[in-house]
DNA sequence: AAGACACATTCACATTATGTAATATGTTAA
DNA sequence: TTAACATATTACATAATGTGAATGTGTCTT
């Protein structure tokens, strides 16, 4: 158990720092909460996609897989890189990794 | 690195099976994506806790406090135990626990 | 320069999530 | 049994998020 143990009379500043916390944490948890957003960032843990690549992956739109990505950008969960016609996708948040490796062991190392 | 790599030609059934895992893990991510669902669960952490407890340490009111931990609930994240008038919450999901911890890591071990 | 291709952005709309107020339920004490 | 307390639930308003259609931007080919 790593979490610490929060005395019951947790002063009033211990909780604003928590509640600051929560508020980063929330944030980042909700950029990775999408089915969608979490299917394309585990498929780039194996290496960069294109937007076509991610297009074939999610079944879904153009459009909405851009702006998937976008929302992934501005969270500064992944990157891109220009290579020609196309736009190559790759991570490029330590954190998004480490929370995968967890959540990828729970829900699809299930054998 | 825990997860795996998945090749370029991947099928579509391991498509199917990839997305049904990204569903469960995305419900359950969103249950805790939520900046006072989270500091409830952390809270909890530290041992049982009274409906009263969570008002003060969020800060919130008890309709909203109640409604966090039905959805915690309903999703079999926290269980109920109650002593005279007061109902007491704690954790009851290991997998909750598992993120807490990372999540707890990355965000709050700061120092 | 024109057309085709890969991708991004914007707008309108539907869906979902959240908070508040009011009310209901279960428990204890007088 | 009545009042008070702790909590849950419902109904409603609002805000946030997601989707599709249309359009815009940058790049390559001819």
């Amino acid at each position: 158990m790593v979490l610490p143990v929060i005395s019951q009379d947790i002063s009033q500043k211990e909780i604003d720092d928590m509640m600051d916390n929560a508020m980063t944490a929330s944030r980042f948890l909700k950029a990775i909460s999408h089915e969608g957003r979490l299917m394309t960032l585990c498929y780039l843990a194996s290496g960069e996609k294109s937007v076509t690549d991610l297009e074939n992956l999610l079944s879904s739109r153009q459009a909405a897989v851009s702006q998937q990505l976008a929302r992934l950008r501005s969270e500064g969960l992944v990157e891109a890189r220009r290579d020609g016609k196309t736009i190559y996708y790759r991570l490029a948040d330590k954190r998004a990794t480490r929370i995968l490796d967890v959540v990828y062991d729970i829900f699809c190392n299930k054998a």
